[in-house]
DNA sequence: TGGCATATTGACATCGGTGTCACAACCTGA
DNA sequence: TCAGGTTGTGACACCGATGTCAATATGCCA
């Protein structure tokens, strides 16, 4: 391992003088600056972030704390977003997947403050309420696809219900009148918030919000597992008397089963029925055939967002901090909606 | 933040003592020892990485550098099973996404260096070979889903052509004697490894392997990009006069487009087909109707078996470091094929 | 009781940087 | 010519932990 003092002395210059020409002080004869550079690179000096951070004592490392962001393949995405800024910031990220697990996570946050991070993202796999508790943590913390219920941090989240109703709108501006809907699960609050959107889609449009053309998806079995009961819900709404001619789902992988049970009825997306995605998986929407019309949930983006405003919590960088960002999740135009 | 010598003082005992008690070191009275780890606790002491690692010269931080594991959703997972060896070492991880850009990745090294992380993971998103130059990075490194052209570094990578050989040789079990194949791009590494385990399955069972009923299932644009055409290729596989009883899919997204292709013909999986894919993307196989029996690419196992080798390498812990470990496919058997 | 092994503890130097402050050399303007 | 300012550099202490080694207390045996 090459030091400071080794740059030094071969240099013939003080260590601190090295320090300077590392840290661009511009207190340095350009001269002096000049030769120290040189003899940086040649003998690949690379200065040691353990003693940097414990003179400074503070670290250019951000913790990422997780519950599972695998599970929704994409919402790591979120993970790619913070990196992308903390690498503007010319930081680095200790990641840390908790699994859910309370003593994990309390671990965590330990292992946080042993590194001195310089803030924390705290992220989820579904838009939900958090609650911290209080994990001794002195640095900042934002919140990432989730939201303190006691609004204690500020967060950054989709917004759902602007979602919901661009779907919505979307299908209404291309002439649809009967719209069904297959819903994710009604616990989840996506599914609340998306719910409003529509509405106010329909409204705004003065059309009538038949609930009985809005359908569950997903059933929650009473161990607590999901399934996905998307091929029958939308197989009930396609039998109707009068057939909805726009389907709103709730997610990417309903509308892979309402393609099939339109295709089972003889049916073909987008000509006799236009179907609308949500999260655009791209593994989903790209495969489809027609490729899927749907709205993105911005992970990478809220990600992103979230380490700038760390960064301006911890007074880095000029800025507002509102105690909540929305996220807005834009329309991806693809094949599978139609105008009537 | 509270250190060493905070809790010494409040203990009256020396600094030393209490680093013996937070490093277990057995030559500690156990009612001094008691003493202070009650004083630990309750003035929330966290030992001081930066310290420890300066003093200590390497750290218990691992470098995961990943080209861009976002891409194919699930390869996520070998970030995670990463994580989960490194918590039983007690380590965590120091995560760097390159996009595959040479710069960014020399930088990285640069970062992995000045953190003294005491290993480094190379993971990619495809398995292929890679070229890591010389990253004059001097602990030890692990290719995963990667493996090194000159054989410089150990790799762990998954058995593609065993996966080949499940997939044929599960369908061959079930009777099926006209197996139709809807590949991968047939540049990929993985394209070659598994078309070596179909044959071998063929042989196997003195089937003839009909090259004319292997198609692919993308094709690559002129500008790089890749096409999905599966559904046409299974098309013009089941349009043919002896039609395959069984089709077996390059990976997942292809077998939703077979699913489309049978349905569009009128033929039921598995009651007229049976498919086979490939990945066990859990987002598609169980999304799709009948849920997809696949091969699984264990990602999770790669990842973990990565950061055991490291430790190995770094003579952490015992056992054999040999230069490659092919981890195997598993099966995954659900309800897209069928006895004939 | 003296002598020696063992158990327990602490003083001090050290790891590789950076903040503080002093100091020398060189200007500038009166 | 000299006070006062600016520029460039280095000496030294210090961040928070741990390795080394010495010091003290204790126990045991002859």
């Amino acid at each position: 391992m090459v030091t400071l003092k080794d740059v030094a002395r071969e240099a013939g210059v003080s260590p601190k003088t090295v320090s300077r020409v590392v840290n661009d002080d511009p207190a340095v004869n350009v001269k002096t600056r000049e030769a120290v550079s040189e003899i940086i690179q040649r003998m690949h000096y690379v200065p040691d972030h353990a003693a940097r951070m414990m003179r400074m004592s503070h670290s250019s490392v951000v913790g990422v704390m997780t519950d599972a962001v695998a599970t929704t393949p994409y919402s790591v995405d979120i993970i790619r977003g913070a990196q992308s800024g903390l690498r503007e910031q010319a930081r680095t990220m200790l990641i840390a997947n908790t699994d859910g697990d309370p003593k994990q996570e309390h671990e965590y946050w330990q292992v946080f403050r042993a590194h001195k991070v310089a803030g924390a993202v705290y992220a989820t796999t579904y838009h939900r309420p958090v609650d911290l508790g209080a994990p001794d943590f002195e640095r900042g913390i934002v919140l990432a696809n989730c939201y303190s219920a006691r609004r204690s941090h500020c967060s950054v989240v989709p917004d759902d219900e602007g979602g919901g109703y661009t779907q919505a709108r979307h299908l209404i501006e291309l002439g649809h009148r009967r719209i069904g809907i297959v819903s994710l699960s009604p616990v989840l609050r996506a599914t609340v918030l998306r719910g409003a959107g529509y509405r106010t889609a329909f409204a705004e449009s003065g059309l009538f919000y038949d609930p009985s053309l809005e359908v569950p998806g997903f059933v929650t079995r009473p161990d607590g597992g999901e399934d996905l009961v998307a091929y029958d819900a939308a197989l009930g709404l396609l039998r109707r008397a009068e057939r909805p001619t726009a389907i709103i789902c709730g997610n990417d992988q309903i509308a892979v089963q309402v393609y099939a049970a339109a295709a089972s009825l003889g049916l073909s997306v987008p000509e006799d029925l236009s179907v609308m995605g949500f999260d655009d998986m791209t593994i989903i929407t790209h495969t489809l055939k027609p490729m899927l019309t749907s709205v993105a949930l911005p992970y990478f983006e809220i990600g992103r967002i979230a380490v700038d405003l760390l960064a301006r919590i911890n007074g880095e960088s000029e800025g507002p901090v509102p105690p909540q960002v929305l996220v807005p999740c834009p329309l991806i135009e693809r094949h599978s909606c139609r105008q009537v």
